[in-house]
Order: C-alpha cells, then structure tokens, then sequence
DNA sequence: TTTATGACGTAATTTGAAAGTTAGTCAATC
DNA sequence: GATTGACTAACTTTCAAATTACGTCATAAA
C-alpha cells in the first residue's frame, strides 16, 4: 500500500506525553539515519537501532509497523528536510521562486544531504526494497504541487511561452534529475558551481526574459511558499513526521 | 584493460580470405547482438552465440581473446550505427549540424537501438560486468570529439555567448542523459515528441539566437561530418569492426 | 492501567559443500 | 594453415543446515 503512516497502537493513542513520544520517535529516526548512511540499508537491523536509541526492540515496533516503514519514514523526513530548506531561502530572497534560482536551491539541498541523493539516485544500497514500492500517495501530491508551481510561474509570464507548462514539466525534472546523476563524477569545480550552471541552464531553456514587478514577485513568491508548505504539511502529516 | 580490440592470431594474419573471415566476425556478432537483446548478458554463452553461427567454439575464439571482449564489440558496434546514422542525417540535412538538432537525431539513433539504450543507461541486465570496464581510449576519443564540435559551433558563433564551450559541454551531456534516462517512464506521446521537447530545451538553453548564411552553415556541415569520420574510422579500427 | 521490554517463533538470509556450467585452451582433424 | 570440440579449471547454481533478524506478545516496570 505504500503509506507511511505512523503507527498508532490502540495503547499508542493514550499516551500520557505526546512530546516525549515525538522526541523518542525523533531519536530513533535520528540513529536509523546515521546507521544507514554508515551501514547501507541491509546492514541495518532493529537491534541496532533499539540498541543506538537506548530502548528495547518492541518500542520501536510502537512507532512503525514494519523495519520497511521506518526506513521508509527516515527518507521522508529528508525529503522535509530539503524542502524545509527550501521554503526558508524562498522567504529570505523572494527571487527564489524563479525557476532556474528554486532549480539551485533545491539542487544544492539535495547533494548537501547523502542519504537523499542516495534515494533520488536510487541507490540500492541505501535504498533496498524501497526503491520498489514508492508511495504513490506522495508521488501524486509532489507532482502535483509541481504542476502547480508551473502554471503560477505561467500565469505570471514567467516560462518561456513556445512551450507548454507541462512540457516544461517534464522537461525540467528530466534536466534536473540529469544534472543530479551527473554530479557525482562532475567536472572540477564544486557542487556550487554545478548547480550554477544548472540554473543557468534552466533559467535559458524554460524562463521568459520578461521582468517582474517586486510587488508581483511578492505575491508569486508568497503563493509558492503557501504551496511548499502545503505540501510539507501533508508529507508530514502522512509520514508522522514532528519537528523539522 | 579495457580495449576491444580485434584478436588477430598469427594464423589469423595469413587467413587466405579476409573478406570471408570479416563477414564471419558480422555473423558472429549478428547472433551474439540478437541472443544478448533476447536473454541478457548473463545467459549468453559463447556455446550459444558459435551454434547460432553455425561455427565451432574455438572459431569464436580466434575472433576475439575473450567473452567479454566479443560483447564489448557488440556494443561498440551499436555505437558506431548510431554516428553512422547521425552521419547520414548530417549529410542528407545541413541543419541538422546545429546543436538541438543533433541531439534530436543522435537521441533518436540510440532511443531506436535497445542494445544501446541499455548500453548507455548502464543496464546491468544487458551490459553484465562491462558497466564497470569503460574503454578509456574509446571515451577520451569521444570527449575530444565532442569538445571539437562544441568549439566549432563556437566558432561558427552558434552557442549562447555568457557559458563558456566546455561548460555547454558538460550541461548538454547532462541534460542530454537525463532526458534518456526519462525516455523509459516518459508522458504520454511518442518517443519522437519526447526526442523534439529535448531539441527545443536544447536550442534554448545552449544555442545563439544568430542566423548563420548558407554558405557559413555548408562549412560547418562538412567540418562536423569530418570530425564525425575520424571519430568512426577511429572506433572501427580500434574494435576491428568492417561494415557499418 | 498504561507503557516498555526482550525472549521467542517464524521467516528470511547466509553458509558451505557438492553438483552443474561455462570460459578459454589445445591436440587432433580437416 | 584453419577449424574444431573434448578437456580443465574456474565460476555459478543448488540445496540443506545454520545462523540471523523480523515482528509478536507474555511479562515486567512505571
């Protein structure tokens, strides 16, 4: 079914401390992380990571209902993590939510955090079974949220206007998911001055050349923030997911 | 080490008949293209491939040193249909010299041959252990041609004028690799569209806005086709491949 | 009464040895 | 001189025993 959803147990429910409860969930995932990013994701067993959390096994069962599940939630909350940081920098510097500059913010978010790039690489040894079951729940609300963020940067005149918003759709995560796979055995030159080139790239390739009035780009950049964060708000909901 | 090249054995030298000899190297390498598309890397013996060829094993063998190496000109000759066809589209079509419109032709040649999709998307079902021996001389080859290109059209005044040559380079081969690997789960529409959404991201992001005369565009056509040639003669001469 | 635990049953994985294949060779054949 | 296929060593597969790890739940702790 591919849902991440926290595991409640009936008892669960009637905790005394929701906090301590967010806090332990959170320190387990914390441990899950570490060792998988150390270990690899078959190496990985609930004992240990009852044993790094300083609890015992049924407790980390009280969280999730399978080792699959956590695993699956300690990507998710990456996934939050890098789109977190991206609503910040959205807030600092209202022209992030120009294409080419969000491209770069979400790019540098990504490599800056191996576990994430592991998963969107697909990398089997992070990833395990994973790979295979994603969950389409998600996948459903990150595409459309894109799909959104498109036709507000339309509506603003913002794309390139010989080609459809939702060409450039794909033609966008095509580039970025190709530049992201490149990166590994890039060029001499930092991962910065990669993703440079892919906003560089981007912004040619899909940006319109026409100029936005700072009260418009405070509106655009408002809506893409209410969107992000919608969009983190149900990820975080589905996942169970705390704190950022 | 990595080179496919042909194995010449002493007798092989004085064989009385090398056109006999090259067109049963083509019928070896007909079965072995065929059996790999059809079962995989790690199903096809070199039993199988000699029955198929209506030859005995140790024929094989006076071919190529080894079941790798004999693979390895599999591949290397896919490749060399490709250019071979983008060489042809070169000449049936000056235009089609132009960077977005290169990438169309050679993103189709290889999308067309599964041997070579896989080849390139590093299918470990198609490829086996040859994902991890590139041949080095074969890829600087390559690298070195394409850098040539690039610095062609530079000259010719057809790259956008603010990314230096290299760093078209590098961008394209990116995007040019992700809109492959998007190929396989693409949206709806034929691969051709798919091909022509990656021509038009291509034109965009990496191409000058300058009108080259007809003459100017002759020149270059002909200059990219030589390049093209030397990179083919190369690669045929160093995997002993007669016929395209 | 609610929460946490780790011993336990079961299912999956690993191991190792034996059986089966196959790559590459070369003496025999054409 | 060119070709072959029986041969050997190396690799892969198989299969059962041994080990490991998941997920449960009766019990302990709070």
């Amino acid at each position: 079914m591919g849902s991440y959803g926290p595991y409640v147990s009936a008892n669960a429910e009637r905790l005394r401390d929701p906090r301590q409860r967010a806090e332990r969930a959170t320190r387990i995932l914390d441990v899950a992380a570490d060792l998988l990013l150390r270990h690899g994701y078959r190496r990985v067993t609930i004992d240990d990571v009852a044993e790094g959390a300083g609890i015992g096994k049924g407790t980390v069962y009280l969280h999730w209902k399978t080792r699959e599940q956590l695993f699956g939630v300690v990507f998710a909350r990456e996934v939050l993590y890098a789109m977190d940081e991206l609503r910040q920098a959205l807030r600092r510097d209202l022209e992030a939510c120009l294409l080419h500059n969000f491209a770069r913010v979400y790019f540098l978010a990504i490599t800056d955090r191996p576990l994430l790039r592991g998963f969107l690489l697909a990398d089997p040894h992070l990833l395990g079974k994973l790979t295979s079951s994603p969950d389409t729940a998600r996948d459903e609300r990150h595409g459309s949220m894109a799909r959104d963020y498109l036709n507000l940067l339309a509506e603003y005149g913002l794309l390139r206007d010989d080609m459809r918003a939702d060409e450039v759709g794909y033609a966008y995560q095509a580039t970025f998911e190709g530049f992201l796979r490149a990166e590994g055995d890039a060029p001499a030159g930092g991962t910065e001055q990669w993703a440079d080139l892919l906003a560089r790239t981007v912004r040619r390739a899909f940006e319109s050349e026409a100029a936005i009035p700072d009260a418009r780009l405070r509106d655009l950049a408002a809506a893409t923030v209410a969107l992000l964060s919608g969009l983190i708000d149900a990820d975080r909901a589905e996942s169970g997911i705390p704190e950022g």
